[in-house]
DNA sequence: TCCGAACCGTAACGTACGGTACGGCAGAAA
DNA sequence: TTTCTGCCGTACCGTACGTTACGGTTCGGA
């Protein structure tokens, strides 16, 4: 469904180097990012660019799967789940993500993915949103799977919980970062945010509760 | 805090129907949008366009604060609230809000919006922002206030809650269409969604229920 | 030492688009 | 009928930027 979650194609240490002035050019100047301006601060011209990634949606797609690579975090599968472990790998993603969201290269990226999700000149919006949001979930579902066999989860749908779990921990704060509210997350607003999104989550589906009074 | 929400400038009709071509045209091509393109569309010459806007941000500022203008919707403030009234007025803002956001209208809005958040060079974001989140924020408060103060809820910050229900109602899907995922939502889907977001809201605060595990 | 490959820096080209100027037309006022 | 106002249509200008071309330099290998 989404495009391809890997990116080993093979770069150099030198073509690494210009992806990353590439990213941090579209931090500070956003989707307004030139040729002329990357390759005038990476040391290198234009014509390498060109030879290299092909056109200006090629490198940014580059730089893209290449921030992407970067953050690929390692996967929760412990054998032994106890109530604890199965709370802290759950805050631990919660923490995670929050700080990915918050951090000034996801709402950069975000933002110019979502401007040619819009324009449908590339496929940057299919492969943050592979790495990001089906990412994620991909290596949550077996954690809850594993908690619901642990009986310590009760849910139908793997998916739908997961997708609960992400509204209480993102609620309103990813989309008021991208329309450029100064919203500022400090590492322990973070922690706290983490603590009740997993809180609320387990008072929704906790195995210990009630069945739930509408299970859909 | 955020821009007026207010825009009762003295629209001719003439210029609202070359705001609705605007708009039409912005979910059509996005950002791409050519000030030549609304002149030929709308019949109307570029000088005329230039006289009533300004320019290009003004006639996209004025785009997107007419389109606010006719989403607006009534406030909900009975004052008979029972357990009924409390969650039928919760799930129509869940039906509403899911409806908004879904809209082309609304999706095509966010994505320049967000796009100009990146380069801030209007501030079209914090237009959105104050007609979408936290319009909806103010209308939902009073009502949570409302339904503590009958029995019915049981919560410390209205904000926070509000912030609760809106990551529960919402969850992943605005990020998902904004990236350009083709998730349908048909009308049945947002009803039942409406229902699950609201069945959570009250197992979480639902005065009924135990005291919360932890508060915070 | 010589050659070729890779790359840097810069100049140049083509185009798209924001913004402006201007001629013409329709309608209202006198 | 004349004149003034507001607007349409279109041509035009300037600029920014993606893309290409080219001369010069470095460096590894024969």
């Amino acid at each position: 469904m989404q495009t391809s979650i890997d990116n080993g194609e093979a770069l150099t240490e030198r073509q690494a180097e210009v992806l990353d002035v590439a990213l941090r050019l579209l931090v500070e100047e956003g989707d307004a990012l030139t040729m002329t301006a990357v390759a005038r601060r990476a040391s290198c011209s234009k014509e390498t660019l060109y030879k290299w990634f092909g056109d200006r949606d090629g490198l940014l797609t580059a730089t893209v799967q290449w921030q992407a690579s970067k953050v690929r975090a390692g996967n929760y599968d412990r054998q032994h789940l106890d109530a604890a472990a199965l709370r802290d790998s759950l805050e631990g993603f919660a923490v995670n993500w929050l700080s990915v969201i918050s951090s000034s290269t996801s709402i950069a990226l975000n933002r110019v993915a979502v401007s040619h999700a819009g324009s449908g000149k590339s496929n940057l919006g299919s492969i943050v949103l592979a790495n990001g949001r089906f990412a994620i979930g991909e290596r949550l579902k077996p954690l809850l799977e594993a908690g619901r066999a642990a009986g310590l989860l009760a849910f139908d749908d793997a998916e739908e919980t997961f997708r609960s779990f992400f509204g209480l921990v993102g609620r309103d704060v990813q989309i008021r970062l991208l329309l450029g509210d100064t919203l500022k997350l400090s590492a322990a607003a973070i922690e706290r945010d983490a603590k009740r999104a997993v809180d609320q989550f387990f008072t929704l589906f906790g195995a210990a509760n009630r069945p739930k009074i509408r299970s859909l």
